[in-house]
DNA sequence: GCTTCTGGCTATTCGCATTAGCTTATAGCT
DNA sequence: AGCTATAAGCTAATGCGAATAGCCAGAAGC
């Protein structure tokens, strides 16, 4: 009997591949052994647990998150910049829903290597706001607001949430160009208080 | 042997408290037959499953958070509702962690009363944007906009996804600030195109 | 060609959702 | 008050998915 040949990246990349197609809830031990033509208990050579495929799978998602990222925002500055990392923020959300979801945990205390993949995402995004001359308080204040905006946009979208008879990529770039706006106004009084 | 009295609203009830205190994906029918002092199996007696059981703690969620939502807003307009709805928004989102999950999914086709419970929440929100005199499309932006973005905030504050040293309250009016510019901004050239 | 290491397998355990079928508390009727 | 029907709760059992134990054989290095 020939062997599979796995090792824990393959593996992995295959646990990512699947979670794009039956949700990260979905994803199972089994359902993912049957498309490596393996069975079950063969893949613990590999990953230590479900949780750990689930994290390994987070990790290097992540990673590549940040690289298209970088990749697609490169080059440009300002609204610009803005509008290119939203864009491709949401592109990518929207093909890779499985990894995507895998994407939202915080790093836990200690974990290293998830911390650097997940700075590796935040510092583009900072990348990105650079070009607005900002204090250090409204980078925060602006990272945060575009996050949180594209997150809950990208979820909603890929939950269905949008029911409304109205262009959804317009209602989209209305919000991107509303949290540019705000990036580009002066600062309000209390924008270096805390 | 004395009988517990349960019914569906109450299996359903404890249900969503217990959903605040270990998350939504942490319900079991044995953790919550626990906590009501009776024995797995009885729960089926009130919900056809724990995906039922979900289900309902879904439409509970959503009408108990318009509800509070319209109480806190009722009697302002524009900005000053746009804020109180904001806060009370995220206010629920953190009281009511496992409840607040549950409300995320959208209807199912055909699903009636969760139609009814979500285009309640819906309605408050509209009532809040009344007040700043939008065309129909912009009205949809802003909604899709403000729910987008309170949603993706409250989530990853949830997640522990805000490390950076300022204070995430801050963030979050200055997020808020933005939008309501936004609202307030005249219509770009392609509000009414879509 | 032989040994060692390691990937994969079968068999098994455990937890949790769910079903079957029994028992009896309780509501409603007389 | 007693009688009966309904339905709430129970025990026992099934099934699925994660995870472990221990065996076996393919592949790599000598």
């Amino acid at each position: 009997m020939p062997r599979a040949g796995l090792d824990t990246s393959a593996v992995i990349a295959a646990g990512a591949a699947l979670a794009d197609e039956v949700g990260l809830a979905g994803l199972t031990m089994g359902l993912l052994a049957d498309r490596l033509g393996v069975r079950p208990p063969s893949l613990y050579k590999h990953v230590g647990s479900l949780h750990e495929l689930r994290h390994g799978i987070s990790v290097q998602a992540k990673r590549e998150f940040a690289h298209r990222l970088a990749r697609e925002s490169v080059g440009r500055s300002g609204p610009d910049a803005v509008r290119a990392f939203a864009d491709s923020y949401r592109q990518w959300a929207r093909e890779h829903p499985g990894r995507y979801a895998a994407t939202a945990p915080a790093p836990a205390d200690g974990d290293e290597e998830d911390r650097r993949a997940s700075e590796e995402a935040l510092q583009v995004l900072l990348d990105v706001l650079a070009g607005f001359g900002l204090t250090d308080a409204r980078v925060v204040d602006s990272a945060r607001a575009l996050r949180s905006a594209l997150h809950g946009f990208v979820t909603l979208e890929g939950a269905g949430g949008f029911g409304m008879p109205r262009d959804v990529t317009r209602s989209f770039h209305f919000l991107i160009d509303t949290l540019i706006a705000g990036f580009q106004a002066d600062p309000p009084d209390h924008a270096s208080e805390g």
